[in-house]
RNA sequence: GAGGCUGUAGCUCAGUAGGUUAGAGCAUCAGAUUGUGGUUCUGAGGGUCGAGGGUUCGAAACCCUUCAGCCUCCCCA
């Protein structure tokens, strides 16, 4: 008999943790819906071609398959030859054959979201709001704040290219991370900007390289980054250059007009610096933020992973100090996203959440607020013979009144009734005895003061209701 | 894909110059205490020492192999 196990990188959620989570989703889930946006759920699993070459070569190797069976029955001898013939192939993760497998679990949501508005595109008024919020899987090696199935909550905008979108999803990110009460900096940069570099400093080609270097700035450094640089192959020049544009300092206008100078031979340069500014200036407009705890700074060192984004991109991180954790959202525009799947020309911008590397912290940071702890407000402890029956008939008056209550199913021992109260943690006790079932009353125990009081039932229910 | 650390009771961990019957705290159960919880005291149950092989009179400990978990890099949320 093996021990009890879960997958690596998966967790259980116990009683207290789900309703901590349940607070960071309902507090997103108010704001997406405050915002004009609609929910949408995908299925757990797509199409393994859906999802291939969509997230670059790295993501393609993390990507969870499913093995072919249930609905597929081999039949043909040849391919039960090819099947064991491309088994081996497949596990290595970078292969993949439709003999073995067909799907796979959902990697990101963004990427069902473009397959769903592509298949109903017919149906959607444009542009279309929509949020998402459901766990993800991805083959990753698991680590701290890494896991193998996660939260992601998403809102994406398709239809418009209107900078007030961008604009509207960083006062998302304001909002909830000053409801939850996170201390935390928006990072923002655009592709456009980052291509404009690669022109200036003659890789026009290598914006990837440069952009992959240049992102690792918090960690390594400066001289760590022009190592890196030398080794991707810029010249001393380009990289004297970069150096420069890191080096630019100060108000986020003052770092535009400085970019905006330095990008004078890059259409594309400027163009990116342009739809920063924009971007900030309609969420400047937007966002009533005085004295809150966010920060949006334009950052040219930031790079985000995924390969589809096009213009502006965006990244969270919580600034409290005693916090080591990486990004926390992210998000950007994708100028053809639905392209993949034939429907052209729909430009989209979106943002995401980290749920678990936010809850991570908030417990960390003891974040959450008390009442999202409690359980049932009163228990009703059991005496057993008649004494059972009038505990069910309070405990049905309670519970017609609105109060969360139970009863212990056993006429145990008093002692261990007490117990098991205590341990769940409840407000309120209520003792239905002899004594009390013959004067239609009930006895009250407040747990946390300890203090007793008989009274009527219907006093009793009214304690419990304030 | 590369590297580091750790596997002993349900949980957290002690336990090496190799030596009777492998320990503690917490948790569980029982009792002190049959209508009063948190505190205390007493007692009980629970372990093929991750697995397999080797060295040895003797292995939880030393060696090899393997599996699992955690962490770092890469990449990402």
């Amino acid at each position: 008999m093996s021990k009890p196990a879960i997958p690596q990188g998966t967790r259980d959620f116990s009683p207290d943790v789900v309703r901590k989570r349940r607070y960071i989703l309902d507090t997103l889930k108010g704001i997406f819906e405050l915002y004009g946006f609609q929910p949408l759920e995908t299925p757990a699993m797509e199409n393994l071609t859906t999802l291939t070459g969509k997230y670059g070569e790295e993501g393609d190797r993390l990507i969870f398959k499913i093995l072919n069976n249930g609905l597929h029955e081999i039949k043909k001898e040849e391919d039960k030859v090819k099947l064991s013939a491309e088994w081996d192939k497949v596990l290595s993760k970078s292969y993949s054959s439709p003999v073995v497998t067909e799907r796979a679990l959902r990697y990101d949501l963004t990427i069902p979201f473009a397959r769903y508005v592509a298949m109903n595109q017919n149906d959607i008024a444009f542009p279309f709001r929509r949020y998402q919020m459901q766990p993800v899987w991805r083959a990753d090696r698991p680590q701290k704040g890494r896991y193998r199935e996660f939260w992601q909550c998403d809102a994406d905008v398709v239809g418009s290219t209107s900078l007030i979108n961008e604009a509207e999803l960083l006062c998302i990110y304001s909002q909830a991370f000053t409801l939850l009460g996170l201390p935390v900096a928006i990072k923002i940069n655009s592709r456009k900007l980052l291509q404009g570099l690669s022109e200036i400093c003659g890789h026009p080609d290598k914006m990837m390289d440069i952009t992959i270097a240049m992102d690792k700035l918090d960690k390594i450094g400066w001289s760590g980054v022009a190592t890196e640089l030398h080794n991707r192959g810029i010249d001393e020049a380009g990289t004297a250059l970069l150096q420069k544009a890191i080096e630019i300092t100060g108000t986020n206008d003052e770092k535009l007009a400085a970019y905006d100078t330095l990008m004078e031979t890059s259409a594309s340069g400027k163009a990116g610096v342009e739809e920063i500014r924009k971007s900030l200036e309609y969420y400047t407009s937007l966002w009533d933020g005085a004295g809150d705890t966010i920060t949006a700074n334009v950052d040219i060192s930031l790079a985000r992973g995924l390969n589809y984004y096009t213009g502006v991109i965006v990244e969270v991180i919580c600034t409290h100090p005693d916090v080591k954790m990486g990004s926390i959202g992210g998000g950007g525009r994708y100028d053809d996203l639905t392209g993949l799947f034939g429907l052209k020309g729909l430009s989209g911008v979106g943002v995401s959440f980290g749920v678990d590397r936010i809850y991570d912290i908030m417990d960390e940071l003891r974040l959450f607020p008390q009442q999202v702890s409690v359980s049932a407000k009163a228990i009703i402890l059991n005496f057993g013979g008649e004494n059972e029956l009038y505990a069910l008939d309070v405990l049905k008056l309670c519970r017609a009144a609105g109060v969360a209550a139970e009863i212990y199913p056993d006429a145990a021992k008093f002692d261990k009734q007490m117990k098991y109260a205590n341990k769940r943690g409840v407000a309120y006790v209520l003792l239905p005895g002899d004594e009390e079932r013959q004067t239609n009353s009930v006895s009250i125990k407040n747990f946390v003061t300890g203090e007793q009081k008989k009274m009527t039932i219907a006093d009793a229910i009214d304690m419990l209701r304030g």
